[in-house]
RNA sequence: GGGCGGUUACCCAAGUGGCCAAAGGGGACUGACUGUAAAUCAGUUGUCAGAAGACUUCGGAGGUUCGAAUCCUUCACCGCCCA
């Protein structure tokens, strides 16, 4: 790949939010790029992880994607816990009063969140470390004149901060702490390209390349990424939401969950969760554009893909075989629950001893409204069960009753 | 430290003594139509009960009243303004 292929690839699913923003970091990626290349020495990337949470979704792998195209170039990735940071906790999110966490806890969190990265990243050629073991060493006076880099009207132009401003929110004091905070860990690396979402814009963009510039080093190039909307296809996925595809949610469930991604999103989807390079992705969608792809079809492509990079092509294909069993042909799916019949019990009895529906006036109301069959026979009413069979309640929930 | 306002179901939000299981919107779910997409249309959305109905719910606790989400006391949390 020539540097122009490499610049595209790299800020393929970027989003500065400014044009201007995005040519001067395009340039410099370049820039650097060509350094690397004459000098022959790979870039240092890294990208900040919080292992707060252990249980990873595919907006999660967003950045890893992106540390991974820099891993294949040869470059120098660098997976950093925030260790440190987590030991305060994340203000950002103060509505889910996040329990401050002990560092057994946190490294234990590390590992599993590492574990889950390396479905992405390779897991040779990436190096872990953790930010305590620099910013554990700061004292008081260190940290204000990091400080003294930056003036308090920097931070109220911040979106984030105006906003809140806006709204009459609180803005806490050590919210401010944490840009110095990430914006150190890049100075302590040496970084020449920081990777984050657009969340993290002002503490790579602002703190990171001007506390470097301040202590002597050239400012890095930060990499922003898009926000991948959830399954709705409108809201940034997140756990909150309710709209996320989980990474260990098994071959099937991914591939179903990604074709219910509306459209819309797709170009999303295709350019921060996928393999494929900005040349492959432009034809799927001038195919689909001209007619000659349909968009379904497309979006089958995109689902076993990536389901694909978390379980491999085999799953991926018997996922997609399952899907189109089920839904294109409207066949039963080949695995579900058993259920052992016991005396007495009625439809609705069974739908709750199955957990088919949480309570039984739900479950009552599925059959009103013709959402239950039994070998393809809408049940009308609740009536003792009338004999063994296949169970649907709603489009996907099967129980095989014996 | 002082003054004011708020806390309602999954979320936002109306309701200021009985007609309130609680308007409206969003979300979610079901059905129709489809490409398990979107859009659209119809319906459901506290629990239990076959229906009638019963029970629990409006930040927590206590009280007034025949009767409270609504009034009073108190506690907790949140926000705004002044210092």
């Amino acid at each position: 790949m020539n540097i122009e292929e490499q610049v595209e690839l790299l800020m393929q699913g970027t989003e500065y939010g400014d044009e201007d923003l995005k040519k001067a970091m395009t340039a410099e990626l370049r820039a650097r790029l060509l350094i690397a290349q004459n000098e022959k020495r790979p870039l240092r990337v890294y990208c900040g992880y919080d292992p707060t949470s252990t249980d990873l979704h595919l907006g999660h792998t967003i950045s890893m994607r992106k540390l991974r195209q820099f891993q294949d170039l040869g470059h120098d990735v660098t997976f950093l816990i925030g260790s440190y940071t987590a030991l305060v906790g994340d203000p950002s999110d103060k509505n889910k009063a996040r329990p401050i966490l002990t560092e057994e806890k946190i490294s234990e969190n590390a590992i599993t969140y590492a574990e889950q990265a390396y479905r992405v990243l390779d897991r040779e050629k990436t190096k872990i470390r953790y930010n305590g073991e620099w910013l554990s060493k700061l004292s008081l006076v260190d940290l204000i004149r990091l400080g003294q880099n930056f003036t308090v009207q920097q931070f109220l132009a911040r979106d984030n901060f105006a906003n809140r401003i806006e709204k009459g929110e609180p803005i806490y004091i050590h919210e401010t702490f944490y840009a110095l905070m990430q914006g150190y860990d890049a100075v302590a690396m040496e970084t020449d390209v920081q990777i984050g979402g657009t969340d993290q814009l002002f503490n790579i963009i602002v703190a990171g390349r001007k506390l470097q510039e301040a202590l002597g080093q050239k400012p890095l190039v930060g990499i922003i990424t898009a926000i991948l909307p959830g399954t709705d296809g409108v809201q940034r996925m997140s756990k909150t939401t309710g709209n996320i595809v989980p990474i260990n949610t098994g071959a099937n469930d991914m591939f179903g969950k990604l074709m219910s991604v509306p459209d819309s999103a797709m170009g999303l989807y295709m350019r921060l969760v996928t393999r494929w390079t900005p040349q492959e992705i432009e034809a799927i969608e001038r195919d689909v554009a001209s007619g000659a792809l349909h968009p379904r079809d497309a979006k089958m492509n995109m689902a076993r893909e990536i389901t694909g990079i978390f379980y491999g092509d085999a799953d991926a294909k018997s996922a997609q075989e399952n899907f189109i069993k089920m839904f294109q042909q409207k066949e039963i799916p080949d695995e579900m629950p058993d259920y052992a019949l016991q005396s007495g019990q009625t439809v609705v009895d069974v739908i709750l001893a199955a957990k088919l529906a949480e309570s039984k006036s739900k479950a009552r109301s599925l059959i009103d409204q013709k959402g239950v069959r039994l070998d393809g026979e809408v049940i009308e009413h609740d009536v003792p069960f009338p004999h063994p069979g296949v169970l649907q309640v709603g489009k996907r929930r099967f129980l095989r009753v014996n």
